[in-house]
RNA sequence: CGGGGAGUAGCGCAGCCCGGUUAGCGCGCAGCGUUCGGGACGCUGAGGCCGGAGGUUCGAAUCCUCUCUCCCCGACCA
C-alpha cells in the first residue's frame, strides 16, 4: 500500500480527552475513528490489523472442529422470551418494533439462535457433537463506553457454541476451547492468565476468563506467584485462618461515640479492625433485606453474596429500610433485628467476641459471638479476596493485577436446549436435552488490548502476527534528486512480487515525519533508502523493537527483511514459550 | 442513573468571570519560494451561523433557562 493513497491520516496530536494508550495510538495512527460514544469505525490500516486477529481465531477454532457460519444481528423478541432473558436482562439490550409492530431486539449474543437452530437441524445422537462459531456484530448498550476500543457498545466478536451429547463431550469441547484460546492468545503476542470466573447472565456451571494484565483493565485478577491458582476477583477464594481459640466473653455495651466507620471505632477501642463486625445492608431483587456480617479487616463481595443468597441483583438498602429492620446506620449489628435474611461471613463465625453495633447511635456491643449473641440465616464466603491474602491451595500471598478480560469460555449445560426443547434421541430412543458451551472472543478489544501491552513513547509495537503490513518502506528523497524514491519504487514492486506485505510511505514528507509515521504505526521492520545510502549501494533496515539500524547492500534488502519478518513470527506459532 | 469536566476552523487550545470593531493562536490544509535523515523556514491563502433552542439586552462566544453530545470517576457489565 502506497501511504500517499492510504485512506486515514496519522494525526500529530490525539484529542484531549482520550486516557488509555490503545485509544490514543490507534487515533493518531489512523486506524480507528469514533463515530458515536462506544461506537468506532475501523479505518483500512485498522480493519487490516482486525481482519488478521480474526484470521488467527478462525484458523485455531476451525483446528478444533469449528465450522463457521453467521446468524443475524437482528431477532425477533420470542427468541428471548423462551430463554427467558428477554425480560432478564435490561436496557444493555436495544429494542424496537419493525413496522408490522413485532418486537424485536438487536443480538447481544446468539445462544438463543443457536438453541433454535440446534432443535431444527440435531434429532439423532449420530449427529453430535457439533461445534459452531461465527464472527458477528453485536450491539450492548452499555450504561457506560469507555477506554476507546476496550469496552465499547458495538463491537465484533467470534462466538463459538457446541453441542454435546453428554457432560464428557461438553468437557472436550470445554478443554479444546482453553487450548485453543491459549494458542490464539499466544500468536496474538499477548500475555495473559487463565482464570475463574462468574457465569453472571449467561448462567451454567463452569466459567473461566482469558485475561490479558494491564493497568487500564476494568477487572482485578488474583494470582498465585506459585501458578497455583488464578481467579477473578468476584469469584477468588482464599485460605482462611483457623477459628479462633479465645474463650468467649460476655457480651457488653459499650458507649462508642462518633464511631460510624469501622477505622474510627478501631482506632476509639484502641482494637485492630479484625477485631471488629461490619455489618453492610442490601435489598435484594426478591425484595428480601439482607444483611451482611463480614470481619472489619475485609469486604463483602457482592458476587458471592449473591450466589449465597440467590438474590440475581442486590441494591444498597436506605437507611428507612435499615431502620425499619431494629438497625442503626452506622451502629448496626445482626443483635436483635428482625425481618431479614443475616448472611454471616466465615471469618464472623471463626472469629471469637467481635465488637459489633449496638443498633443505637454511640453505642457498640464488645465480645459479641455468632450462635449465642445472633444467628445467621446463612454462614458462608462472602468475602472479597485481596493482595496479600494466602493461596486457597498453597496459602503463598497472592498478588492481584489489574486486567482486560479478551475471552470467555462457558459449560452452559441444557440451560438453553432444555428451555428450546433442543433435544436428540440417543441410542436407546430416549429423549435427552443437547449440552451446550459458548466461548467468546472480541477481536477489537483483543486488537486494543495488544497495542495496551506492546507500544512505546513513539507508537505502536506491532506483533508481527497482527501487524497491518509487515514492513514499512521509507523513502527519503528530494525533488532534485529522485533517485532513492525510484530505488524504493522498485523494492515495494519487488516486495509485492515477493508477496511481502508492505506499506510504501511515498509521499514527498521530510524524514523526520516519515520516521515518527513509521514508529507510530509501528510495523515490525523498517526499510529505509536515501541518497546516503544510496551512495554506498545501501538500504538501511531497522527492527522497530531495536534502537540500532543495519546497512545492507540493496539487492540484500529484501532477503535481510524476509530473514527478519521470519525471525519476528517464528515466537507467535501459538506454541507455548518454554 | 449519581458525581465531575468539556463542546469556539480538521486537531490542540485561548477568549467567557467583567457583554461592545471584521473571533484569535499553534499544528494541519492549498499555492509560491528556500530547505531536505527524526514532526523545517518565509510569504500568500482557504477554512468558524462559537453544539442546539429559547430568553435578557441597543448589542451575546461571553449573562439566564432548557436541551443535545462527548470525556472522566462511580453504579452497572459475558
Amino acid at each position: 500500500m502506497r501511504m500517499a493513497h492510504l485512506f486515514g491520516r496519522t494525526l500529530r496530536e490525539a484529542p484531549g480527552d482520550v486516557e488509555l494508550p490503545s485509544h490514543r495510538l490507534m487515533l493518531r495512527s489512523g486506524m480507528v475513528r469514533p463515530l458515536g460514544a462506544g461506537i468506532y469505525s475501523l479505518l483500512p490500516l485498522g480493519f487490516r490489523t482486525v481482519t488478521k486477529v480474526e484470521q488467527i481465531i478462525r484458523e485455531e477454532i476451525n483446528a478444533i472442529g469449528g465450522q463457521e457460519m453467521m446468524m443475524p444481528v437482528v431477532h425477533p423478541a420470542d427468541v428471548w422470551r423462551e430463554s427467558g432473558r428477554y425480560d432478564a436482562v435490561g436496557s444493555e439490550m436495544t429494542r424496537f418494533k419493525d413496522r408490522g409492530d413485532r418486537d424485536m431486539v438487536l443480538a447481544m449474543t446468539h445462544e438463543e439462535v443457536v438453541a433454535d437452530l440446534a432443535r431444527q437441524e440435531i434429532n439423532s445422537y449420530r449427529q453430535l457433537p457439533q461445534l459452531v462459531y461465527h464472527i458477528q456484530t453485536k450491539w450492548r448498550d452499555e450504561p457506560r463506553a469507555r477506554g476507546g476500543l476496550i469496552r465499547v457498545r458495538e463491537f465484533t466478536m467470534k462466538d463459538s457454541y457446541s453441542l454435546d451429547l453428554d457432560e464428557a463431550g461438553l468437557d472436550v469441547q470445554y478443554r479444546n476451547h482453553w487450548r485453543a484460546y491459549e494458542r490464539i492468545f499466544r500468536r496474538c503476542g499477548l500475555g495473559f492468565v487463565v482464570v475463574g470466573a462468574d457465569t453472571g447472565m449467561m448462567g451454567g456451571s463452569a466459567s473461566h476468563e482469558f485475561m490479558a494484565l494491564s493497568d487500564y483493565g476494568e477487572d482485578i485478577v488474583l494470582i498465585c506467584p506459585n501458578g497455583d491458582y488464578a481467579a477473578n476477583q468476584e469469584v477468588a477464594l482464599f485460605r482462611r485462618e483457623a477459628a479462633g481459640t479465645e474463650a468467649p466473653r460476655p457480651m457488653a455495651e459499650v458507649e462508642t461515640p462518633n464511631t460510624t466507620t469501622i477505622q474510627k471505632l478501631a482506632e476509639y477501642l484502641e482494637i485492630p479492625v479484625a477485631k471488629t463486625a461490619k455489618a453492610v445492608f442490601f435489598i435484594g431483587e426478591s425484595g428480601a433485606f439482607i444483611f451482611a456480617v463480614i470481619r472489619g479487616d475485609m469486604d463483602v463481595n457482592e458476587t458471592k453474596l449473591r450466589k449465597a443468597t440467590g438474590e440475581r441483583t442486590l441494591t444498597p438498602a436506605t437507611a428507612e429500610q435499615i431502620k425499619a429492620i431494629g438497625a442503626e446506620p452506622g451502629y448496626g449489628s445482626p443483635v436483635g433485628v428482625r425481618n431479614c435474611v443475616v448472611v454471616a461471613d466465615e471469618s464472623v463465625r471463626d472469629t471469637p467476641n467481635l465488637v459489633a453495633g449496638a443498633n443505637k447511635v454511640g453505642y457498640h456491643y464488645v465480645d459479641t459471638n455468632l450462635g449465642r449473641d445472633w444467628q445467621a440465616d446463612v454462614v458462608a464466603d462472602i468475602a472479597s479476596a485481596v493482595a496479600e491474602m494466602p493461596c486457597p491451595h498453597c496459602g503463598a500471598a497472592l498478588t492481584a493485577e489489574r486486567a482486560i478480560e479478551v475471552g470467555n469460555i462457558f459449560k452452559l449445560g441444557s440451560r438453553y436446549s432444555a428451555m428450546f426443547g433442543a433435544t436428540y434421541l440417543d441410542a436407546d430412543g430416549q429423549s435427552k436435552p443437547i449440552l451446550m458451551g459458548s466461548y467468546g472472543i472480541g477481536s477489537g478489544r483483543v486488537t486494543a488490548t495488544i497495542v495496551e501491552q506492546h507500544h512505546d513513547d513513539k507508537g505502536i509495537i506491532w506483533p508481527a502476527s497482527v501487524a497491518p503490513y509487515h514492513v514499512s518502506l521509507v523513502s527519503i528523497f528530494t525533488e532534485s534528486d529522485p533517485a532513492p524514491a525510484q530505488a524504493c519504487d522498485r523494492l515495494y514492486d519487488e516486495m509485492l512480487a515477493a508477496g511481502i506485505e508492505v506499506l510504501y510511505d511515498d509521499r514527498a514528507e521530510r524524514a523526520g515525519v516519515k520516521f515518527n509515521d513509521a514508529d507510530l504505526i509501528g510495523c515490525p521492520v523498517r526499510l529505509s533508502v536515501s541518497a546516503r545510502t544510496l551512495a554506498n549501494g545501501q538500504a538501511e533496515i531497522k527492527a522497530r523493537t531495536s534502537p540500532e539500524a543495519i546497512f545492507v547492500p540493496l539487492d540484500e534488502a529484501i532477503p535481510t527483511v524476509r530473514r527478519m519478518i521470519a525471525e519476528a513470527m517464528a515466537p507467535l506459532n501459538g506454541d507455548p514459550i518454554s
